[in-house]
RNA sequence: GGGCGAUUAGCUCAGUUGGUUCAGAGCACCUGCCUUACAAGCAGGGGGUCGUAGGUUCGAUUCCUACAUCGCCCA
């Protein structure tokens, strides 16, 4: 067996066992008599590569569904990819580009039919990472957003919320992407701050030689104001009441209004109003009746409407308009400013407020139950912190706007068959039936109608995602929906909360009349060591992939979950996945000495071996209760800690250093075969988290019937265990941790045995002969009173003593004995203290006074003994 | 501006109905060891007025109030 190398390589093994695992079919699921644990992917985008987030993510799902799948559940874990309409309809114009395609030169279809080209080939790419991290996926079930029977659902759906009521077509302001081309959700526009200029501009007053000075950051909207605005509480301008200025450029007239939106601190306290261009100026714009100009193109250019600079980008126009302000002289100055620009997610340009005809889904009535089922647990969130942040946001929840001007995404089934007359069907064949009767024209044809250009928001797929996974919206009566349906745990980040987890729980009650999935697990953001988010440009995030290489799946995985408390960022460092290496390194070895061990059916177990042996078996079941107390909680860096303890301090640093027989010794074989169970046990506990290394050593551990695997074996569950027993081997531990510290401070070979003295009492359990193992004792004395030349310790009320040939310095004795007697008389005054205390008596539980009392007896003998000690030294 | 959450060791975080001298874990750090499973290791060690100021209580890291600092969300 000398074979096995000193350092664990886990290439080789997670190659093997993952195909193994694959060809094997372990993590297939389909229903039957068990219960199911079902996970549901958060699908990544389909053309993304992973990321150290999707890592975090990743992980912690496939913990969780091999933990489930070795406590005998049915475990399905689904996986698949989410088609990014923009992202990727962003990536395929630009690739278009690249061959000089534009894609306004090309057809819908064309377009579509380079989407799909692009999908087959990079939409794998994410999949494929994922298994090199160990993910259990049941990969005969990968789905992807756009695929048939999802594109359909999301059809189905649509027509369905249309004709409830629920979907409506109207003018809104939106965000609006110009090079894009596409209106995009609140939640994909990024607001930073950047250096602008704040303009102060005149406008004359009407029938007056006046002005009054207006500040904006944007001159080439004036093209579009319709008022101009001031707080009805600034008297500066309280005499404006019922006039009207010119706006400049274009010498429109328009009334000047009152509205307490307006700070009276910003600027001059005089706001120009233009509803078609800014959000609050088109609530103003509704309030007050004014007239909406349009002057912005769609691609950001100036419109007719305007009456200038007509063509003009919309930087450019700026530039154009403070030219002309300033010939003109309306320009009163300009000043250095920082606002808030709000720039595209995908394709960073700046997003234009903009008015638009969009589809809208309404919320009010469908979120109630969303908000209800989170309010009253029926979905838990990990951690809980999160309930009020989504109670806030379901109660002042907005519509919801569903239409995006692109073309990779499933199509709005609506049809248009005069000017602004539509039908909503699922098909062209029935939207023709119903345009035909809705219009009462009989002769209607297919050419008749027109479909709508647009798609629907990515988002309006994956809300349906925990149903559609199985089918449930085509087929609402299908085996696996009634089966999966609701999935346990939903594992993601905080940030998509609202427009992905709290639409999922929307549709959920709508279309299956429950919640998609019980609990909701929050990761952290994984950031750098500078709390900064990983991001390609700042170059700071590691390739995961390179990092699987260099440290192994199995010490990435520890690496992330070791830092992650639930919806705590994680600040990467190499040392993360380094120190999950190491353990992996530490479990190889002591594989590495377990199946070196010589071993001999002739001797008998040894009663230290005999007395480890229990005493690990009671840890591993204390361990087993406190991890699954973990799970429960969803405190999964902690599980993973108990085992990592389990198994790096109890079974490596005590219980295999105590059955370790002497150099060139060899074993008995009841101990030995004991410790391969035990170690069949840990590396069990084990394998959620490490799926490679624990696989690879418990294939070893025994000779293995062909197609058994680690991952469908039982976990060993909590059983009761003797505490007492426990608590005399952390006695233990104390004893020889002292003892080992006597050694150190003289200087006292390991080799060299030494006579541990101890009163009645303070030994004599099944431990002894542990103590004499770990210690080198040559044995263990009973002794009444102090011994000579010793040195002592005092572990609670006992005293012990270690013999020394050249005996012991009195004066550190002495020394370090009166430090310990000022400790103690400080602990016994608080405790004293407490219990003197009248009212303390009188009102503390009856538990706590009886603590509080045994500590004061404990405390007395402990002090008793020391000053024994300290007058038996100085009295020499 | 409104709302939510945080502040505990050098770093990242636990601390479970207020009660053990309760102040903890991992990492980092310091010291000593190449002791034949493992230096990716072993043995030992130092380190925190629990953000600040009050209050409630026999007793506060824990509950209340104010303040400071930071983070997130919404506008």
């Amino acid at each position: 067996m000398t074979e096995i190398p000193s350092k664990y390589e886990p290439a080789a093994a997670e190659n093997r066992w993952y195909s193994y695992w694959m060809e094997k079919g372990f993590f297939r699921s389909k229903p039957d008599g068990r219960e199911p644990y079902t996970i549901i992917i958060p699908p990544p985008n389909v053309t993304g590569v992973l990321h150290m987030g999707h890592m975090l993510n990743n992980t912690t799902q496939d913990v969780l569904i091999r933990r489930a799948r070795m406590m005998g559940l049915n475990a399905c874990w689904v996986p698949g990819t989410d088609h990014a309409s923009i992202a990727t309809e962003a990536k395929v114009v630009a690739k278009l580009k690249s061959e000089g395609i534009d894609k306004k030169s090309i057809s819908r279809e064309e377009f579509i039919e380079h989407a799909w080209e692009w999908t087959h080939k990079h939409g794998g790419i994410i999949l494929e990472q994922l298994k090199r991290l160990g993910a259990s996926c049941d990969w005969d079930r990968t789905l992807f957003t756009m695929d048939d029977q999802r594109y359909r659902s999301v059809i189905k759906v649509f027509v369905d919320l249309y004709n409830k009521g629920l979907i409506y077509r109207g003018v809104r302001m939106v965000n609006w992407d110009p090079q894009a081309l596409t209106a995009v959700s609140d939640e994909e526009v990024i607001y930073t701050e950047e250096k602008s200029k704040l303009y102060y501009v005149r406008y004359k007053i009407v029938d007056e030689d006046d002005y009054i000075t207006v500040a904006t950051t944007r001159p080439e909207t004036i093209l579009g104001d319709t008022a101009v605005c001031a707080n009805p509480a600034d008297e500066r301008y309280a005499r404006l009441k019922g006039r009207r200025v010119i706006v400049p450029m274009v010498n429109r007239e328009v009334p000047f209004i009152f509205d307490e939106y307006v700070d009276m601190e910003f600027g001059t306290g005089c706001l120009k109003i233009t509803p078609a261009h800014d959000i609050n100026d088109y609530e103003i714009g509704l309030k007050y009746n004014l007239q909406s100009i349009d002057i912005f193109n769609d691609n950001g250019t100036i419109a007719e409407a305007a009456g200038l600079f007509t063509g003009k980008d919309r930087f450019e126009a700026r530039g154009l308009a403070e030219e002309e302000l300033r010939r003109t002289g309306a320009l009163v100055k300009t000043e250095d400013y920082i606002n808030k620009i709000g720039r595209s997610e995908r394709t960073h340009a700046v997003i234009e407020p903009k008015l638009s005809l969009q589809w809208f889904m309404k919320m009010k009535d469908i979120s109630k139950p969303a908000l209800d089922a989170v309010m009253d647990d029926t979905i838990r969130l990990f951690p809980d912190k999160f309930r009020n942040v989504y109670r806030h946001w379901m109660e002042n929840v907005h519509d919801w706007c569903i239409s995006r001007q692109l073309w990779w995404g499933q199509r709005i089934p609506a049809w248009y068959y005069s000017n602004n007359e539509f039908v909503v069907a699922e098909n062209e064949e029935e939207a023709l039936t119903r345009a035909r009767k809705a219009s009462g024209n009989a002769g209607l044809t297919v050419n008749d109608l027109l479909q709508d250009e647009d798609v629907l928001d990515t988002w309006f797929s994956s809300w349906l995602w925990p149903i559609t996974c199985f089918d449930g919206i085509n087929n609402p009566d299908n085996e696996d929906i009634k089966y999966y349906y609701p999935s346990n745990v939903l594992v993601t980040a905080p940030d998509i909360l609202f427009f992905w987890v709290a639409r999922m729980i929307m549709a959920g009650y709508e279309y299956r009349g429950r919640e998609p999935f019980g609990d909701v697990y929050l990761t952290g953001m994984v950031r750098d060591k500078q709390k900064r988010k990983m991001s390609k440009s700042l170059g700071n995030s590691p390739d995961p992939i390179g990092l699987i290489e260099k440290y192994g799946a199995d010490g990435v995985r520890i690496g992330m979950l070791l830092c992650s408390p639930a919806g705590n960022d994680l600040l990467y460092d190499d040392s993360l996945p380094e120190q999950g290496r190491n353990f992996a390194n530490k479990i190889w070895n002591a594989f590495r000495l377990v199946m070196t061990m010589n071993i001999d059916e002739s001797i008998e177990q040894p009663p230290a071996s005999a007395a480890a042996a229990a005493w690990m078996r009671n840890t591993i079941d204390k361990t087993l209760a406190d991890i699954e107390d973990s799970f429960v909680r969803y405190r999964i860096s902690d599980a993973l800690m108990q085992a990592y303890k389990l198994f790096w301090d109890d079974f490596s640093g005590w219980y295999l250093e105590i059955i370790k027989p002497a150099f060139g010794q060899p074993m008995d074989s009841r101990t030995h075969t004991e410790t391969l169970a035990i170690f069949g046990d840990l590396v069990k506990i084990l394998h959620p988290f490490m799926p490679f290394i624990t696989e690879e050593i418990w294939q070893r551990l025994a000779d293995r019937p062909e197609g058994s695997s680690i991952m469908v074996e039982q976990m060993p569950l909590p059983a009761p265990f003797e505490a007492g027993m426990l608590q005399r081997f952390d006695t233990v531990r104390e004893i020889v941790t002292a003892v080992r510290a006597i050694r150190k401070e003289r200087n006292i070979p390991v080799r060299d045995p030494l006579v541990l003295c101890a009163s009645q009492g303070a030994t004599g359990t099944e431990f002894d002969q542990v103590i004499i193992r770990m210690c080198n004792l040559s044995e263990i004395r009973v002794v009444e009173g102090k011994v000579e030349g010793a040195a002592s310790f005092r572990i609670h009320t006992h005293e012990f003593f270690i013999p020394l040939s050249d005996g012991v310095d009195h004066e550190e004795e002495i020394r370090k004995l009166k430090e310990e007697l000022v400790y103690q008389e400080g602990f016994l005054a608080s405790v004293q203290k407490k219990l003197s205390n009248e009212k303390f008596v009188a009102n503390a539980p009856e538990k706590v006074i009886t603590m509080e009392r045994k500590k004061e007896a404990d405390s007395r003998v402990r002090i008793a003994t020391i000053r024994e000690s300290l007058a038996h030294l100085q009295g020499r």
